[in-house]
DNA sequence: GTTCCGCATGAATCGATAG
DNA sequence: ACTATCGATTCATGCGGAA
């Protein structure tokens, strides 16, 4: 039986299943914030964290199928604290992916700048999370120049035409790598980005909870995909991953266990289901 | 055989066997560097990625058993990438010394903003490492109060008569929670860090290398110990955290299996062989 | 005394070449 | 085939000398 391809479409199922319906190695990009261990009780049923390993790996699986050989699969995620220590599960996974056959090619930083407040006495907040970095071969598309961001501090200073206004306002840019007045930087002196992401935390009270910033998915799918790819989520929720591909004319695949989570994403992109056949 | 404890001395030797001379529930805090698998080769005789855990345990073992119930270690490490992948022996580290009785409390990120240059066509300059906290108990030291660092809106409203230079300088500090001019932000508020350390390496320094800058022994001196408490480096090299701990009125101690790395530290901490009784 | 600029210096990694 | 060595690439930092 030939199998079927939904492009940019919001698909409402469990990602095991649906995925187990795409063909092989028609993905360019994989990019998810899955439901964290133990945490989104009412909307993902919540997963133990030490169930959380054979849990994921049906999916991951399948994500390997999917993906195209010079394809990616960038993982957010960051384990739990749980009696006083942070949990394994998350470094039990990579080395349980590793064994189905992915490249654990790096592991990006996340800093989250302004991160969740609060106080515990053993403990600081934690304003990190784990983009880890997955890959089929070692050969896959990367497009660097995509992401280059303006020389740091030391080339700023001696730009003196620049107000501090200005020059304030352009660091906060440097983290997403891309702000929205391009402009102003063409010139400047450019460099390669790092392997630390400084976002800050999107805080919308929307009725979803909001898994990372647009800005992420955006970063990623600029550094790993050509115009017309197709980005999967396979977590998709409120559809970020999906906006910041569709913004940057990609093709997108979300799927979502929630219905009405679905419904907050189809409404965000403005479509309602669109089938195409590959 | 009653065993001692050599206080305020850089010890020649390999750790394991060294540190089995010592009495159980000793040292108050371990913070160190250990030389990173396959590099250093002339110093260290560089352990294969491979080897590297089976290399480790015994050392951490014994380390186990030295550190007080409510002491703390802090291990600075991170992966080489082999193969075009991030190699998995410190997260293989991680599982292994849990089983050890090791509780991994918490995994702080190290961003080095001035890390190494180079460009690859698959991978970004790498900006961070590990700073591996690890713990005897869930009961342990915390002085939390002794690294907060002033809030980050100060720079711009209240000291637009600063130079930028003198703002750079500052800025930097704040990393390290603590400056030389602390007077500078007595009257500014102030707020408990997160898990994220941001520090530049030292890079200029003519006649050793320090694996990493003073500021960061300081910093985790500060929050886990009182004065007087024991600070116990097992690969001191070139004796930055015993230098960070004398200078905060601990005690320390090195250990180090280059006996001319033990002389240059002893160079600077400008002592010569002492021995104390415990 | 400031400020500005030049320069050396890194816990790096890849791909090609040589044994 | 598999391992060891080498050249190319790249940029934030702090120091020292100059304006």
């Amino acid at each position: 039986m030939k199998k079927l391809l939904s492009v940019n479409s919001i698909i409402n199922g469990d990602s095991a299943d649906v995925l187990a319906n795409f063909p092989d190695d028609c993905i360019d990009l994989i990019i998810t914030s899955p439901p964290y261990a133990d945490s989104r009780k009412k909307t993902y049923g919540g997963i133990h964290p030490d169930d959380y390993v054979s849990w994921f790996l049906p999916i991951s699986k399948q994500l390997l199928r999917v993906l195209k050989p010079n394809g990616t699969f960038v993982l957010n995620i960051k384990e739990k604290v749980m009696n006083g220590e942070r949990h394994t599960y998350v470094i039990e996974l990579i080395l349980e992916m590793r064994k189905q056959g992915w490249l654990w090619t790096e592991e990006f930083i996340w800093h989250k700048k302004n991160c969740y407040p609060g106080k515990w006495p053993n403990r600081f907040r934690d304003s990190w999370e784990r983009l880890l970095q997955f890959n089929k071969s070692r050969h896959f598309k990367m497009y660097q120049d995509e992401v280059m961001v303006p020389t740091g501090k030391w080339a700023e200073s001696r730009l003196d035409n620049l107000s501090e206004t200005d020059r304030t306002r352009d660091e906060s840019r440097v983290g997403s790598g891309f702000g929205k007045n391009i402009s102003n930087w063409l010139d400047r002196p450019m460099a390669y980005p790092t392997n630390v992401l400084h976002m800050a935390t999107e805080c919308s009270n929307r009725n979803h909870s909001a898994a990372f910033p647009e800005a992420l998915p955006e970063w990623f799918i600029r550094l790993f995909t050509d115009k017309g790819d197709v980005v999967l989520d396979p977590f998709s929720g409120s559809g970020t991953t999906a906006l910041a591909a569709k913004k940057a004319s990609r093709d997108y695949i979300g799927v979502d266990s929630n219905p009405e989570y679905c419904e907050i994403a189809r409404k965000r992109l403005g479509v309602g289901v669109q089938r195409a056949l590959i």
